[in-house]
Parts: C-alpha cells; sequence; structure tokens
DNA sequence: GACAATCGTCGAACCGGTTCGCAAATGTCA
DNA sequence: TGACATTTGCGAACCGGTTCGACGATTGTC
C-alpha cells in the first residue's frame, strides 16, 4: 500500500509538505507542487480513508437507515434509496445503507463509532424509535417521512393531506358522489405510518365538506389477500363510482380485479392511485396517480444534511419541515360517473 | 467523544489493558476485566471506526456495487440489495451502497481508500469493466451474475441456461409446438447482460431438440412501448400457444394486453415467467415462473465473500463458480394448447 | 545595510485505536 | 530461602493521515 510517506519520499519533501500540496491549504511552490502530484500518479496514491477520517473526524460517508417492514411496500423504496445515494454521490459523499430490522440500535452502532458525518432516515413513522437515538447523536440528520416531533431534525415528505384532498376535489369535480379510499395494511397503520391516515383524514374531510360519501379501508399488501380484499370492496360498496388508492399492491392487482368484473374504467369506475412515475410505467399501472416524489425528495433531505455537515452555520440554521406539492399525472383513468 | 484512553482511566489502567480486557487477546485478571467493562458502560464507550481501521486494516464493511442502466429492470435489483446487505449485518459487517453510473472508478475509489474490506457486484456484465479493476484490488470480491471471465473471482448465478430449457420443455410437455420468447431489451443484451443470451440460447437449442418453433425478440422496458411491443408481437405469431418471458416489465404488461385482445390464460395461451415469488405477489404477476432466488444469490455471495476476507487459508481457496437451480413456480397459467 | 514581513518547508504532535516487548508481582518447587 | 516459571499490566511504537508552530530564505521598506 503506498502512503502518504511514500510519496514524499518520492517528490524529497516532508509528509506536511506533500499533505499541504495536495489540500492546497498552505502555499507551496509551482515546482514542489509539480513533483508531488507526479510522485501521486506514478505511484498510484489514494488517501487511507480510515486515516483521513480519524485526523479531519469527517468520513464523507452518510448513513442511509432504510426500515423493511413486514406488509411495507418494499419496492417503491428503491427510488428513495438511489435519489439518496446518487445525491450523496454528487455532493462527495458515500452511502453506507443500512437495513437492520432494529433501527435504533443499528443507529446507534453507526453513530457511535463515527462511521458517518450525517443520517438519512427514510420511511420515519408517527412515533419513531429511531428519532431519540438520532436527536442524541452529535451527527446532524434528515428525514424522509413526517413524525409526531419534528425538533432538532430536518424533515421532508410528500403532503399528503393536499394529496387526499385532490383525490377527493377531482373526483367530485367529475360528478361522484360515492368513493372507496383503499389505505395501506392496517400492520403498517399501527405500526406508525403517519402518512396512512394523512391522506385518508384530510380525504375523509374533504369528502364531507364536498358532501360526499368516502369509505376508508385498508387494503392488503399481496396477493392472494390483495385481490381478494379489492373483490369485498366492490361487493360491499356497489354504489361506488371511484377509487383511490393509497396502496401500490392494490394499484397493481386493480386491472385483473375489475377485468375479472366486467368493469371498465375509466367507465364504470374512475381510479386515481398515488405511486411514482417511474414506477407506474415499469409496472404497467395504467391509472392516473398521485406522483409521490421519491427522487425529489431523496434528493431534498441529502442537499439539506451536506449543508448542515459542511457549514458551522449550517448547523446552526433553524430546522426545516419541507413539503412537496402533490401533483396529479393524468391517465385517463377518470370520468364523470355513469349516470 | 469517549476514548478508550478515558474508559482506562475510568477503570485505574492503562490504555493497552483496557483494550486486551475489551479484545480478550491477552489474559486479564477477571477483577479488571469487570472494572473496564463497567467503565464502558458507565461512560457509554465504542470504538473509533476510522481509528480501529488504521489499527487493524479491517473496516468490517463490504461494498455494494449496483449497477442501475437505462432500460434495466430496477426494483428487481432490491431484492439482490437486501440478500446482500441483510447477510453482511448478521455476518458483522455494514454496506456501502455505491450506485455510481462508472462503476469501475467508484469501484477503483472505494477499493484504493480501503472504504471496504470485500466487494459484492450487482448485475454484471459479459465483458464487465468493473473485473479487472476488482481483480487488481487488494480486497475479495464476490460477482452476483456470470461474466465472460470468472477467473480470481466468486461467481453466483442463476443457472439461466437451465431456465431456458426448462421453460420450453414444460411447454413442450404440454403439446405446445409455437412458442415466443421475450427477452430483456436489446439494449440490456447489447452492454452485455448475458444473461439474456444465456437463457434464449439454450431455450433455442431446447426448441430445436424438441421440434418445435421458438420465436425469441427483444421485449420493452416500460409503458407505452412494453405493451405496444406485446401487441405486435401476438400480431406476428398468431399461431404461437405459449409465451415465455424472461423481462419482468412485459409480465406486469400483460394481462391488461390480453384482456384487450380478449385472450384468457391458459386457455387461449400458456404463459411462463422468470421472476422471484415475492416480486409476483406483490406485483399481482399471475403466471407461473421460474424463480429467480436473489435473496439466496446475495446470501450465497456475501456468504463466500466473507469466508474469504476472515481466513486467511479462505484467500487461498480455489474460486467457486456456484449456479441455483431453477424452480417453476406453479401458477396454473399453463396448460395444453387450444386444438 | 538593518529590520520586518512574507513565503515555503520541515519536524513534531495528534487523532484513537491495537500490539509487541518487557518488567513487576506472584506462585512453585527444590 | 533462592532459582525459576507464570501471570498480569504497562509503556511505547505504530497505523496513515492532518495541522500547528517554528525556522531559514527571500523580498520589501526606509
Amino acid at each position: 500500500m503506498v502512503t502518504i510517506g511514500d510519496v514524499a519520499r518520492a517528490a524529497g519533501v516532508s509528509r506536511s509538505t506533500a499533505s499541504y500540496a495536495l489540500s492546497g491549504k498552505r502555499a507551496i511552490s509551482a515546482e514542489v507542487r509539480q513533483r508531488v502530484n507526479d510522485a501521486v500518479l506514478r505511484l498510484g496514491y489514494t488517501p487511507n480513508a480510515g486515516a483521513r477520517a480519524l485526523a479531519t473526524s469527517q468520513t464523507m460517508v452518510i448513513g442511509l437507515l432504510a426500515q423493511f417492514l413486514e406488509d411495507e411496500f418494499a419496492p417503491a423504496m428503491l427510488e428513495y434509496m438511489l435519489g439518496v445515494s446518487d445525491t450523496a454521490r454528487e455532493l462527495g459523499y458515500d452511502t453506507l445503507l443500512v437495513t437492520d430490522a432494529d433501527g435504533a440500535s443499528a443507529l446507534r452502532r453507526i453513530t457511535d463509532s463515527r462511521m458517518v458525518d450525517g443520517l438519512v432516515l427514510l420511511n420515519v413513522a408517527q412515533d419513531d424509535v429511531r428519532l431519540p437515538v438520532l436527536r442524541a447523536a452529535p451527527q446532524p440528520g434528515a428525514l424522509v417521512g413526517l413524525p409526531g416531533d419534528c425538533s432538532g431534525l430536518d424533515v421532508f415528505d410528500l403532503d399528503f393531506e393536499e394529496a387526499g384532498r385532490m383525490m377527493v376535489d377531482h373526483m367530485h369535480r367529475l360528478g361522484h358522489r360515492e368513493l372507496i379510499l383503499v389505505s395501506q395494511p392496517e400492520h403498517v397503520v399501527e405500526r406508525g405510518g403517519a402518512y396512512v391516515w394523512r391522506l385518508q383524514d384530510a380525504a375523509l374531510q374533504q369528502a364531507r365538506l364536498r358532501g360526499i360519501t368516502l369509505h376508508a379501508v385498508f387494503g392488503e399488501s399481496r396477493q392472494p389477500a390483495v385481490g381478494r380484499s379489492l373483490n369485498g370492496l366492490l361487493d360491499s360498496y356497489p354504489d361506488a363510482t371511484g377509487l383511490l388508492l393509497n396502496n401500490e399492491a392494490a394499484a397493481a392487482a386493480l386491472p385483473t380485479v375489475l377485468h375479472e368484473r366486467g368493469l371498465t374504467v375509466p367507465d364504470d369506475l374512475s381510479v386515481i392511485g398515488r405511486y411514482s412515475d417511474g414506477f407506474a410505467r415499469v409496472f404497467s399501472l395504467p391509472y392516473s396517480s398521485i406522483e409521490s416524489a421519491p427522487d425529489r425528495l431523496g434528493r431534498m433531505a441529502v442537499r439539506q444534511l451536506v449543508r448542515r455537515i459542511e457549514s458551522e452555520a449550517g448547523r446552526a440554521e433553524p430546522y426545516v419541515v419541507r413539503f412537496v406539492a402533490p401533483e396529479l399525472v393524468d391517465r385517463k383513468s377518470t370520468a364523470a360517473p355513469r349516470t
């Protein structure tokens, strides 16, 4: 392994001079700088990350805590992860991926051992057990997902309330008067997936405001339960003319269910989902949807995190809670209800 | 920050004694060991990862290189990633996620700076530019995906040849005589996605052997192209009675295409895909499929990698190329062709 | 020509662990 | 009681970087 000592020797200077020549933190003559650079190239020198971390107390790594829970819709998580990882790299950071089932103790391990300069938490729950650990950590943290208590952290999330209202209003404008909202499985809500009831509560309230009926139910997360559950719903609410899906698995299962029942979208039923456009295209999800913007959220979180990491001023700045405005991507799956 | 010096002082011993008490690499009296452990608990000591890496030249981190390419089916990658990350953690390692577009230079950066003890490469291409870098690196590497040259590396992959033969034979046994095989987009193959033509070539050969017709074509990776492409195929080969899908996006798009054409599976058409069971359940993919076993492959790769990292004997062991035998998961999407 | 300021470089210390060699304390046996 | 082995803990060196203070050589100023 080639160290900075080897470079210094090859360039005929001291280790400290070599270091300064490379970092530029002190004036070094052009000639010496050239000799050092040549030596670096000739020997193929790359600084040892551990040594540098020890000396500077900066690892240039951010921790990405992704929680994969039973009944959670995992594949969507990948989009957030890529947003985080790609943005981190653009800003000069690598990404340590942490998928431990026990997020709190994994978080403690990572922060206490100083493996990372900052953290991004995905899939944050209402009362997330990881948050006290994160607040106590010396590194700053950014969340994707809105918890009950945002203090001391930067938070980014889709505006699920507005999403719920948009779904209802869109249907209402078209003339629908009875809707069904299929949320994530009850499990997810119990565990504190706040976004589920944030959307649901707002949708219910908006329905009341508009004077229309909204049946809010929990869905399932995979076959065969998800198909059965959708059939059950359509049996239970035969007069409903619109379906709102805050549940990706349900959106994937719906085409077949409707086909089997001989129903056509949007003639017999109008449908709006909530997922990213990339997802819709890859999985052939044919319904208009509220864009969940996972890449944007991941990007925003990392940007803010790095700002805090890198400037001492950033550390002191007030914490932000920022919502991405939902946008409806039209895929022609809604229309006026059949009279 | 609390260091081992603080622990030593609190326990009334030297730093070296504290270190030995914790590592157990030398005999330390029970009483002193107790005092050290108490101090650790009282002060909340966790070793600094950078310092330890510097001293031991072991980071307890493995690098995970995931390549997300245009037209590649990204969501399936998550299953591999989780298999790797979870297994790594079980064995005491953390995972550095690298998603750079330029995999080769990212790999060089990671290995040269000694950030990781070993590497897992996903989505390995026939003539992968990352492999020369990996072979030159001081850390061992394991691949998921079979390249042209496996020398110096441990390789794990699904037996795609056998998968191709199984698909054909299964259809042949049922009485089918004309099949269509939809592969990944041409892009993927051009870039060296060997698994595509490994399956395809084996399928073609087996079809010849059985004396049946197999139309092998490239598919698309997303809507609306993927739907159009499937429709075009069914138009072009009206006599085909069986469809083989080595393309997840095509499997997701097919139900709607068939519905629009008024075709029923398996009465009008028999279908076999190639994807994991977890995937099929979450995305309501209703076709029998060859299990791609992503979690198993990730797990195998990490296991072997850690074996090589941890034992000096492991380093010397001969390199392995191991194939997972394909298994057909029956979802009742195949039957004898309509006469 | 004396003195101060600036520039370029070096030596040494430090970051926080681990590990080697050694010595003091204790125990064993003749 | 003395010789010797064993246990137990300590000091120092090292891993590979960064950074501070100092110092000699230039350059500038009056």
